[in-house]
DNA sequence: GTGAAAGCGCTAACAG
DNA sequence: CTGTTAGCGCTTTCAC
């Protein structure tokens, strides 16, 4: 007969009884409370006197015990499944959102539900969200999705709260979690300027996102405020992939008067620049400095590491999951629909991707 | 007074009514059989009557109904908790391994528990281990934890089956599910050869990784089938570092005769590889060709893009999802522990990166 | 083949 | 401040 090795056939009364992980109750029975008392210990709930708090945390550490998410979220009612919708993000963008995301749902007792749409057609993306709507409690959007109004509309019609990502900007019926794209980029420009740099490249983002125009108009607004102007011809449309960059990078730097820095609107963009730059013999930030945004993995998987802007993708996720278990808990309890714009504060990270211009 | 759209009142006999999912009594009720019909059809479980299943079938689609996860799991007693613990992957590596895991657990019920170990200093690492093995009843280990001696012998004394995911080797006590880098470092190597390379450059991975050493092995091993000799002073140890193949690559390429073709173990190094080519003023594939391995984002931005191998780490993080699963409930139901060795096929990625070596 | 009963581990609601 | 009761949605077990 095989007996598994730690003592798990004690508690033989149950015929269906789990591993050997420890239980509330058999927590409750070490400390001498009952299974609520524990419980409100761990959820660091309300009252409880101090001696049989200590109680409860001393047995919970003895018996190692960690709560059962899946039963957690199946009591609490709070459970609404909450829905984290993709399409296409670059891998490390994704890490940072899976795993901001799994934090999140942990500590909410949030039960995730995650769903890639790279196969779902465009046109199928309304009934796609139709469906969804049905079966979860709230929705987190990323890029380019929730520039979607497709699914948006439909989303919001069913009475969905919706959490945009890092979207740019704040639009009505929907809340948002992003950084401000437009003064990131300002900042960045600035950085740059006060190198010494005024001929200044840029790249854009996709034309479908809205951070894409936000971005470009903070470097305009910067470059503006400074006395200098931005040429026309120094500006390119990119995709935010790195092929784009490359095209764009061609452009710029094959031209008569290149200019002496390059912004642009992401990292993997960027690494394209450093790319070229490379291949046309010139060095960098010696004789071209170029920054990125967003700080991926691509910024440190180049030579020389990239100066960005940081957006902490993972706290973000973390915090929408957190905003929408309050709003939908809020809305159970019968308050309106609210709607909330929250902006994260961004970090400008130097590293050796800028110098001051070569001299003339 | 607010009412939700949908119809939610409706059973409003229970106050605690979650959102407005389906569930499966209410499946049921509509296709006129017990909830457990329902489960069983659900589960393509064994028999129900063709036209009971599509009552069910049609009942499931009118009302969109999703199994709930976490009742599942907590009712599945399969819903044992899995652990999938890791340390420092690059992030296109982590995303696919928890876009892999968030998949199979899932599919088996699995109770997924995420966590990164980045912080825990080495010489906490065994009795991080001991206490996780008191809380879950499975543990995925992706490199370099499934090679610390400590972490596994914890794990195996608490008698918890643990998987090493793309671990290099098959060792005794641990299951594994991985490729066969020996292989796939071999067909890489044949590959190169076939283009007539004959002085061809190795970046060596990680020393404490296994596969570092398999994929060397293959590379001698195919070089020396070949009839072609290894020059030691063409091959430099690396540490899977963008950074350190910047330095293996410097070196490399700065000798007289340097190789034609470069063989880096995994695709950050190659990348790097890249870039101190162009720095020097080469082009790839035409002076010098540069192959990877892993076949992750890195390998797709740089130009030109790389060949390499592809690992199906998403895949793999599935299966072994499922194997622990299976192996989880076959030892409750007494049989005794196995371990097993899962080998998955790789594949040969041929992009831009290679070409024949120049004329001399 | 099908259903009824019981319970997975936890927490909301309501007493005391 | 604390305990009791009931039940979240599903699946196991065991009858029929």
């Amino acid at each position: 007969m095989i007996t598994p090795s730690t003592k798990a056939a004690k508690n033989s009364k149950s015929v269906r009884r789990r591993g050997d992980a420890a239980t509330i109750h058999e927590v409750a029975k070490r400390a001498g409370v009952s299974p609520m008392t524990v419980s409100r210990v761990i959820n660091s709930n309300s009252n409880v006197r101090d001696e049989k708090r200590e109680l409860v945390l001393r047995a919970v550490r003895e018996l190692n015990y960690t709560p059962n998410v899946a039963a957690r979220s199946l009591a609490a009612a709070q459970g609404t499944r909450i829905a984290l919708i993709y399409t296409n993000p670059s891998s490390s963008y994704l890490s940072e959102l899976l795993v901001g995301a799994l934090d999140g749902a942990e500590r909410t007792a949030a039960q995730l539900v995650i769903e890639s749409w790279d196969h779902v057609k465009q046109s199928a993306e309304r009934g796609a969200a139709r469906r969804l709507a049905q079966t979860v409690g709230g929705v987190i959007l990323p890029p380019p999705l929730c520039e979607s109004k497709a699914v948006c509309a439909e989303l919001i019609a069913a009475d969905v709260p919706v959490i945009a990502i890092a979207a740019g900007r704040f639009r009505a019926e929907i809340s948002s979690v992003r950084i401000d794209d437009f003064r990131a980029a300002h900042d960045m420009t600035e950085h740059l300027i006060s190198f010494g740099h005024t001929r200044i490249g840029f790249i854009k983002g996709h034309p479908n996102q809205t951070a894409s125009v936000l971005r470009y108009e903070g470097f305009v607004a910067a470059m503006t405020n400074a006395g200098l102007t931005v040429d026309p011809l120094l500006v390119h449309q990119g995709f935010f992939t790195y092929r784009s960059g490359l095209e764009a990078a061609e452009k710029l730097l094959d031209r008569k008067k290149a200019p002496t820095a390059v912004f642009a609107s992401n990292d993997d963009m960027a690494a394209a620049v450093v790319s070229v730059a490379h291949r046309k013999g010139l060095d960098v930030p010696r004789d071209i400095s170029v920054v990125g945004f967003d700080d991926t993995a691509s910024a440190t998987t180049v030579w020389p590491e990239l100066t960005t802007i940081r957006q902490p993708i993972a706290a973000m996720a973390a915090t929408s999951i957190e905003l929408l278990q309050r709003g939908v808990r809020g809305r159970k309890e019968g308050s309106s629909r609210v709607v909330l714009d929250h902006v994260i504060p961004h970090t400008l990270i130097k590293r050796d991707s800028v110098a001051p211009p070569a001299a003339q």
